[in-house]
DNA sequence: CCGTATCCTCCACGATACTG
DNA sequence: CAGTATCGTGGAGGATACGG
């Protein structure tokens, strides 16, 4: 057996890591959220070359984060957009982000508020709902919700 | 040139994959978060093989996301602890794991926010400051704060 | 117990050429 | 333009054996 598969691991994190496939895929999600959608924009974008580009989106298409989308018929014409699923790897694609930036610059990265589908900042600020005074960082962290940690087998 | 280096692309999620390595670095980071340390936890944890270990432990090291610890003579023995850096990936496996569990299930993935202090639960909505409309976790993702990757001690 | 050494396999990726 | 076909390679990872 050359390959564990992850897939078959009780751990999310493994499972993602298995239908995330390899590096060029998140890179290919993070050009689709930067708005490319046609084979060749990847290609320059990327620089990968024609015949891994095929294999990753087709990985990504079957792994349910793109979608294979006709938007020209004749010469038949398709262009791979981002599903639910996929729109969901965005907060993957920042804290990888984060992490880059955090080890190459002097700032630290900080609590961010984005946009769920298009990344986009929002200026939004946390209320304490009994006392109506706002939350800073410095007040509150964030943890995972109790439905997330227990799931009986399902450890990080 | 088979393979193409990420470490040279401007963007630093790219940057961050070529140090992530490759996905059982991600699992082994997992594991540090837990607590492991020695090479026989990580072998048996993850079912890795001897060798595999031992290349990814050094990988990681040599990204400065572990140190190697002597913590015994005689017999010199080591163990591989995380870093600030190793530390500062946390976010990125919680992710991992949210986008993982949100597939599995129907609920979505969320955050609770407690009390940086305590712990305690904090009810506290986001409200938009534009438009002053309360946002939902179907309307945003979060990144989490510099506070949260930082502590070493922080659940996943 | 904590690894290292050898050998091998498999597959992601690149190079190149080709097609409707 | 939007891919597919073919071929070759390097490196991750497993199996196994060995050593301090």
């Amino acid at each position: 057996m050359r390959r564990t598969s992850f897939a078959e691991m009780q751990c999310p994190v493994a499972r993602t890591l298995e239908h995330a496939g390899e590096w060029w895929s998140l890179l290919i999600l993070r050009d689709a959220f930067h708005g490319l959608r046609r084979f060749d924009e990847f290609e320059r974008s990327l620089g990968i070359s024609p015949n891994s580009l095929t294999r990753r989106l087709a990985a990504l298409v079957d792994a349910g984060l793109l979608r294979r989308s006709s938007y020209q018929d004749g010469p038949a014409r398709f262009e791979y957009v981002l599903t639910d699923s996929g729109r969901d790897f965005l907060p993957v694609l920042l804290t990888l982000r984060n992490w880059g930036m955090a080890h190459d610059r002097p700032e630290r990265p900080n609590f961010a508020v984005v946009d769920a589908r298009t990344g986009e900042p929002v200026d939004a600020v946390l209320v304490d709902r009994g006392t109506g005074r706002e939350l800073t960082s410095e007040d509150v962290a964030f943890v995972p919700t109790q439905d997330l940690s227990r799931t009986g087998d399902a450890r990080i």
